[in-house]
DNA sequence: CGCGGCTTTGATGTTCATCAAGTAAAGTGG
DNA sequence: CCACTTTACTTGATGAACATCAAAGCCGCG
């Protein structure tokens, strides 16, 4: 289960310098006193789609999905978040209610941080708000730049893509676990679930990657690269 | 070609509702200080990919469109701006270069605004700041869930899609001028452009709606709906 | 131990891009 | 203004890419 954390002082957080380096003490004990963090096992829910949006969402440890349910019942996976990102996306500005499911995949730490005082020391402090819009900026950028990346690629590019982006992105090594199942893979780069399994074997079989289970080896990271960037 | 216009004052302009009447007086004259007002015809470019971003650019009417070149050579259309539009993404914020380049697709009149007078007007008036974010998170939203939109629906889907973006959300009508072309869509909405067409006359066949040449006319918009929402 | 979910492979059919070829429309230069 | 070129549009035929269906092994869990 889910549950609230001892609190760490935000004067003394590492990640203090994501955008918050910009605050005052004050400031930042003002932060301190309005926010909670929760620790979360792999498989249990942040937020659901159509809550109402409280807290400024920031993942200090482990990864998480956002998703949506379409029409149809399926779950489409919009996006993985890291440590540092702030999760949520940008909709906590335009919107009051959640417009995604955030669940983790792997054990994460999330810091809720009361929005309304988020919002003051936007208004209060400028360069704070600044730097803030720079870092979700990147966010959101990220986010649309990668769906259009594999978008327009094919099946064998965007498998190449979703390795890519866990070996050097997410685990910055060639070797790693993979935190999500086949079918989560599919629901984030739009292909069906055999095809993840039969193209992965095909790089399996081509020397590409190794696997076991859930473990990963990349062998050839330039050959990677290449069938990522023809598609 | 394009050309400078000449000024319209800030403080009596329409668009002073959107995020920009929360300035001051003298803020407003700030900006009147320091932007331009352009005028672009159909077809001309306002900014390439890796020019340097030196302004912030506000849609005052026209259309335009934002797209990238990708590695083989093939242009994407990432999304279309619309009048009352902040256009160039958030990108403004985290890049130093303009990640797409935009070019009108139909006449435009566009705001050029000194990136440095919008930061300073961020970083000293937070009543400000906070309700520019809110604009332009929802127009990265807006971005963001177009695209998953349509990349998880089939052609029928996707066309009936783009045909209610012009009826509904831009032209306000059922009958309305196309201002792209087929090949336009094509890359907007993930297809091939003989596709496109396919569809459109299929569309046609059935009674859904109407063309003759760039003029279109939706008769059946519940139908169309259904087909949009059956993907 | 048995059930449900995840994984895997093969076979089949659908959706879609591509190729080809032709018509119409819209610029371009003399 | 007319021949010329280019670009947009349109339809059909073909094959490739991909989803779906089916069946079986595997694993964790109550």
């Amino acid at each position: 289960m889910s549950k609230v954390l001892n609190h760490t002082n935000c004067s003394k957080c590492v990640h203090r310098t994501w955008a918050f380096d910009k605050l005052t003490e004050e400031e930042l004990q003002l932060i301190d006193d309005h926010k909670q963090e929760k620790y979360y096992s792999k498989g249990e829910t942040l937020c659901h789609e159509g809550d109402e949006i409280k807290n400024f969402l920031y993942l200090r440890s482990g990864l998480v999905k956002l998703l949506t349910t379409e029409k149809n019942q399926k779950e489409h996976i919009i996006s993985l978040g890291k440590p540092f990102d702030f999760i949520g996306l940008l909709s906590i500005f335009s919107n009051d209610q959640h417009i995604y499911t955030i669940t983790a995949i792997e054990n994460s730490v999330v810091c809720f941080v009361d929005l309304g005082v988020i919002k003051k020391l936007i208004r209060q402090n400028g360069d704070f708000a600044l730097d803030f819009m720079e870092k979700i900026s990147k966010i959101s950028d990220d986010v649309i730049n990668t769906r259009v990346s594999i978008n327009t690629k094919q099946l064998r590019g965007r498998i190449a893509y979703i390795l890519m982006f866990f070996a050097d992105y997410i685990y910055k090594r060639n070797e790693f676990e993979l935190p999500v199942s086949r079918k989560e893979i599919a629901q984030l780069i739009d292909m069906s679930t055999e095809n993840v399994i039969r193209i992965l074997s095909e790089f399996r079989k081509d020397g590409l990657i190794a696997i076991e289970g859930k473990n990963i080896r990349v062998n050839d990271p330039e050959r990677l690269n290449r069938v990522y960037e023809l598609g």
